[in-house]
DNA sequence: AAGTGGTCTAGACCACGCG
DNA sequence: GCGTGGTCTAGACCACTTC
């Protein structure tokens, strides 16, 4: 009995539960990759052959294995298959200390590098006039990566600054903050907020995930020394791939606390 | 002309795109909510009207629909009709200090209150086992609580302790901690792990969301001032509802910084 | 009872990949 | 060329909400 056809016997199993049967096949196909029947990397059956066999309609395999794909447990590419998807070793980063992309990620022994999706002067968008403090008649610097690690995207970076800081981003070399340093306006304090999101079919597409599963969201305000905004940044993090590791103390003695 | 009525003039101006006609209409139902055409708790036109004005199958209404759904664009009510999500307002929690869901909650002027899910004694798991510290003989203390403000639910806690410094679970009143102070094992640091996944079916229907959108997953282990470890909990929260804030500092002079 | 979303079907054509 | 996933159709029945 091969692998896949373990899938059909648990249905079968299943078949009287009464649920949606794109539910029941779902849950099939879930329990073989959990129960390890089909490994990472190994091929489902075609679409029309698991239709046959299960006696209902691609339509409906192809609900039951979208929604598969789009929690991360499959991947499909045209024209040549679907498949488990391979496991994904997750990347920690710490939330207390700025530290570098790169130097992070070479000291995991991992081979890092950006590809740049933007680089020029702009006129500034209403966000970044009020956080940056711009007036219209001011230009806003922004730069955009794609940060790759290992040949996995691993997020997409957009940084926004004032041209007055940031002149020529052209003139950028690997690093955005070695820039500012040149200049004396490397940030020393920053404030960041996290949150979920589903990725849209643009942030995807470079991350190379399916439109829909979920990302972390990152804003970041970086602060001069001074107390001066310096740098605005919105990143997209895959989901899968990334771990953000925070510390959280009792700031003071006879603190409330109940979570 | 209606406001709904926007949309279809949208699709017509894209019909010759060579687009899909599922993102041709999902892009327009989009654009129209973006610019306000139509707003927060708005009904669109059912998906059978929609199907028959722009001359497209219902199939294909329900991809582009569905698609919204799962981006928390629109809602649906079975039986009921189809409508623009109302606009979520983001609960910021800070990241550098263990502090009170309940005070937090208060202090916005938010009504608050849990629903106990799950409250016993049980066999360790065998993450809990390492991260607790426990033996196959010795059991684990388990409570899991739905969070919920202004009748919002906001996250699922599912909290793992010892036996040994939690013998009654279901002697807690709403604190866990104020439960753990009176033993003088209440944590005063903590170590959060954050990432991003597309909410399950369970977790999705206990948080009023549609399966697959996506939520933040949060793991906590707090210590005690000894070192040891009291409790580790899992949570989910609703990517829509939450921001996490976290203050970024160069730990000393001279550190090395190149996000 | 009428209208809505939820599920399901059988069949079609297109776009992509691989040998 | 052949098999794969990607899109699309027209029609059906069910389950739920609302009146």
């Amino acid at each position: 009995m091969s692998a896949a056809d373990q899938i059909f016997a648990m249905l079968r199993e299943s078949s009287q539960s009464g649920a949606p049967l794109y539910l029941q096949l779902r849950r099939s196909i879930e329990e073989a990759v959990n129960r390890g029947l089909i490994g990472p990397g190994d091929a489902l059956p075609s679409e029309r052959d698991i239709a046959s066999k299960a006696d209902i309609s691609r339509v409906t395999v192809r609900k039951a294995v979208q929604d598969l794909v789009k929690g991360g447990i499959l991947v499909q590419r045209h024209g040549s298959g679907t498949f488990v998807a391979p496991r994904m070793e997750r990347v920690e980063q710490s939330l207390s200390r700025l530290t570098s992309f790169t130097e992070d990620m070479a000291r995991r022994g991992m081979n890092v590098r950006s590809v740049w999706l933007d680089r020029g002067l702009y006129a500034p968008s209403p966000d970044e006039m009020m956080v940056l403090g711009l007036s219209s008649t001011e230009l806003v610097a922004r730069v955009a990566r794609l940060r790759i690690a290992n040949d996995t995207p691993l997020a997409i970076e957009r940084a926004a600054l004032s041209a007055s800081v940031l002149p020529d981003p052209e003139a950028i070399g690997s690093s955005l903050y070695a820039a500012l340093g040149t200049t004396g306006n490397r940030p020393v304090r920053a404030v960041q907020r996290i949150s979920a999101t589903n990725l849209g079919d643009a942030d995807a597409r470079l991350l190379e995930v399916p439109p829909g599963v979920a990302g972390l969201q990152i804003e970041r305000i970086s602060y001069l020394a001074s107390g001066k905004v310096i740098e605005f940044t919105r990143s997209v993090y895959r989901g899968d791939a990334y771990d953000f590791v925070a510390e959280l103390r009792l700031t003071g003695p006879g603190e409330e606390i109940r979570p």
